[in-house]
Formats: structure tokens, C-alpha cells, sequence
DNA sequence: GTTTGTGAAGTCATTCACAGCT
DNA sequence: AGCTGTGAATGACTTCACAAAC
């Protein structure tokens, strides 16, 4: 699969790999990729191994390249892959060619924290919209927008061309906010609630629950001092 | 080398001892299945089967029960499980018995946001420290709580009973941070930086970045528009 | 020489399906 | 009847190891 070149992208409609499905371990760690390859990209380095970009992402070499095979991304052998023309095809099997466009659903702590920081539109997520349902927070101006009534919600979706959304209410009021996504049309959220929203196929949800990953450290934290009168350390390769 | 960057979601690279070894995926369910049970034990139920607490966290039965096996905890045939007695087991498994004392590093927007999170303290992690490097941040009060000079971050971590770092710098800052964590004792952390971080063998970290997730959504908004109309969506993974 | 690309092997995770308990 | 617990089957992911390409 020497694809050469050629490609910037976009949607062509020859398939330029099998990108339509690729596994989902495999699309978790394209964002790693292309946040090292950026890094390797400003310190003026134009040409990667494998072995070098796989220790910046913390993963296995064979698995990079696996995964970049996959994408129809290729190196070259005794020389490595190019670092802008392996970013641009990421970028591109990732959809980020285009902007998204973003609405954040809850402007709480945590939602304000979104909608302010900086590290969505640097890479490409515009966050266009805020809604939220407190009246006290509404008409609210946060670094320039203005937080909206969620009953408009529906409506901006549609002539805002949003097509992410990003809940950051309570648990209690994420399923209804779901819903009205979903009823406008949007096929992608980010839910921040504690709770397992039910969407209909078609429909991406991606779920962060801070606490649960504090919870899954206390575990290890736990079993590390249970681990002192045992002290068996099962030694396991570590990267 | 000292590579030891923890991977994105999944993934041990604690040690933990003979007893407590769980497969990382399980883990990883636990908080889930706490949540829900969380849920249950308020509307008053107190026997649930592995159908019902399954469906309430989105994962296959078979796999709940095996997990739940896998705990030690077991329910009763023809019945179900006990709400509270589950509950209870688990939370210990998680080794949330004892509150937790978390320490944030970095206070802008994100640290500000997780600062004043409340699912934080209400899952028991009681966040104790606040520091940053910024003297224009540090001394500002955030309820109730004020923000430290870094450079106290050692001697606060000994003094306080400090266990669970996190980071939320920016990302040039974040290995600096975690190398005055773990240096003071710290075997878990959890960063929000956008970058690998480097530990000793034993030291648990786990990564949340928030524009990857969106990176990830984008891929499934890109190959819905350009896949074939008759879409056959595969199953969403959750870390 | 170096480094990619990939079959084959290995490891881990999930689902199936049913025996066995209540 | 209903439901758990688990071996077996399936599937997914990762690593190994080496031939082919530069």
C-alpha cells in the first residue's frame, strides 16, 4: 500500500484506505499521534521513525506503525515517515480538515472552564454556542458569547450548522439535553454528566467522568499499600 | 530510560499486588456500576439483577456478572444483588473507604473548574491543595481554599497526606509538575495536560484530554458523511 | 547500515449459552 | 419460575520477529 503522496485529502471518492472502519483502539490514539507529530513539527524536525514517535505517544513501535499501515499513511523504509505529511494525513482520516462546530450545554464551573479553554480552538473545535437553562446564567458573557436560553438550543443547531455538542449540565438534566441534540440533528456528543445516556444509533457519545478516573487511581493507590506485606511485584514489561 | 507514559485510557502500569489484580478493563467499570447502584439505593431499591444494573450502565450482563465474580461479590441466584451489599464492596475494592486528599496544580480556567467541582468531594475526594506558579494567581481564594506558590508543593504533599495529584497546567509545565509530585511521593496522578508524561515504574497516571475526545467525535461525524448510506455504526467504546 | 510493513503468535476482553442454585 | 456463575467460543488488540525496501 505505497499510496504515494497525493493527498490532502478530503473526501475523494476513491478510497484511499480503508479508513471507513478502522478500529477504535486505532482512532483513540490518532489524536496522541498528531499532537507529537505537531511538537516534533515546531522543534523543525521534518522526518520521524517510528521508534522515536512511538516513545513521544507512549506506545509500542510496531503498534504506531500498524495503526499508520492502516491508515494508508506510509513512511519510508531506512528513512522514517515525514512529519507534515503525516500529520496532514491524520488530520485528514480524523475529519479536522474542516472546523466543527461546537455548543456547550451547562455553564457551571465545569461548562464555563470549557467554553474557555483554549485548547478547542486551537485545533480546530469553534465553539459557536452556549445554553444553558438557570436563568441566572443566561445572558451571561463569557469571553465574548453569550450564554443562551437551552430553548433555543434546537433552533441554533440548525442555523448555526452545530454539529457537536458538548453536555456539561447535572446528571439529572444530561438524557433531556441528549435528546434535544439529537432531535436537531446533531450525531456527536461529549457527555461530562455522570450518567449513560441512551441515543439512537447513528449517534457518537464520548463520556468523561472526572470522578470515575480519580476512582480508578484510588484503586491502584489502594492496592499498591495493600501490596507492602506482599510485596510481590509482578514484574511486567513496562514500556 | 524512564519512558513510562501510561497510555491514554487503559492500561496498568501500577504493580498492584497478588490480591488485588483486576484486569484494567474491569476497573475501569467499577465507578460505573457504583454510580448506578448510587442511583438504585435512592429510589429505594435494595435487590437488582444483573439485566437491570447492566442496562443502567451500558454494558452486556454476562460481562457484569463476570466482572462482579471476579470482585468476590456475589448475588443470589433466582433473586439478584444486594444494592447496599454490592455498593459497599465495591467502593472497597475501589479503596474508597477512606477519603482520598487531592492536590491541583494549575488553577487557570480548567484547574479553577475542577477546584469547585463538587462531584469531586461528594465521591470523597477531598481536594486539600491548590498551587500554581503564576503570582498572579497564587493567594487567590477559591472557596475557601488559597492558592500556593509550587514551590510549597513538596512539603505540603508530606505535611497534608496529600495522594492524588492533578495536573492541569499547561502542557511545557506538566512534567516539571509531575516530577515534584512523584519526588514528594505521589504514586497517582492524573493529568489534563496534553502531553505524555514520563514515571517511575509504580506510579499510576491516567490522562484526560479534552480535545481529544472531540478529535475522536470528529472522526465519526467525518465517516458518517462520507461512508456508505446504509451505515452500519459499530458499537461506541467507551475508554 | 537503518527502518518500514506485516504475517504469525500471543494476550486480553467480550459474548454466548447453559448448568445449577433459590 | 428467575437469575447467577462460568466454561467455552469468539473477537479484538498488542507484540514479536523478520523479510523487504531504502
Amino acid at each position: 500500500m505505497t499510496t504515494t503522496g497525493e493527498g490532502t485529502d478530503q473526501r475523494a471518492a476513491a478510497p484511499p484506505a480503508a479508513a471507513g472502519d478502522l478500529p477504535a483502539a486505532v482512532v483513540r490514539r490518532l489524536p496522541e499521534y498528531l499532537r507529537a507529530l505537531g511538537t516534533l513539527s515546531e522543534s523543525g524536525v521534518d522526518t520521524v521513525s517510528s521508534e522515536t514517535l512511538a516513545a513521544a505517544t507512549g506506545v509500542n513501535s510496531a503498534m504506531l506503525r500498524k495503526d499508520l499501515s492502516q491508515l494508508g499513511a506510509s513512511g519510508m523504509r531506512g528513512v522514517g515517515y515525514n512529519v507534515a505529511g503525516l500529520a496532514a494525513h491524520i488530520a485528514a482520516v480524523l475529519g479536522l480538515t474542516k472546523d466543527s462546530r461546537v455548543a456547550i450545554i451547562g455553564l457551571g464551573h465545569l461548562g464555563q472552564a470549557l467554553a474557555r479553554y483554549p485548547g478547542f480552538s486551537e485545533r480546530g473545535f469553534d465553539i459557536v454556542g452556549l445554553f444553558d437553562a438557570d436563568p441566572g446564567i443566561i445572558g451571561r458573557d463569557l469571553d465574548g458569547l453569550r450564554v443562551r436560553d437551552v430553548a433555543l438550543l434546537a433552533a441554533a443547531v440548525r442555523d448555526e450548522g452545530i454539529n457537536i455538542g458538548v453536555i456539561a449540565t447535572p446528571g439529572a438534566a444530561a438524557q433531556h439535553v441528549a435528546d434535544l441534540l439529537v432531535d436537531a440533528g446533531v450525531t456527536s456528543i461529549l457527555n461530562f454528566a455522570p450518567c449513560v445516556l441512551a441515543v439512537p444509533p447513528g449517534v457518537a457519545v464520548r463520556k468523561v467522568d472526572l470522578a470515575v478516573e480519580l476512582q480508578i487511581l484510588s484503586f491502584h493507590e489502594h492496592h499498591k499499600s495493600l501490596g507492602r506485606s506482599e510485596t510481590q511485584i509482578n514484574k511486567r514489561r513496562e514500556r
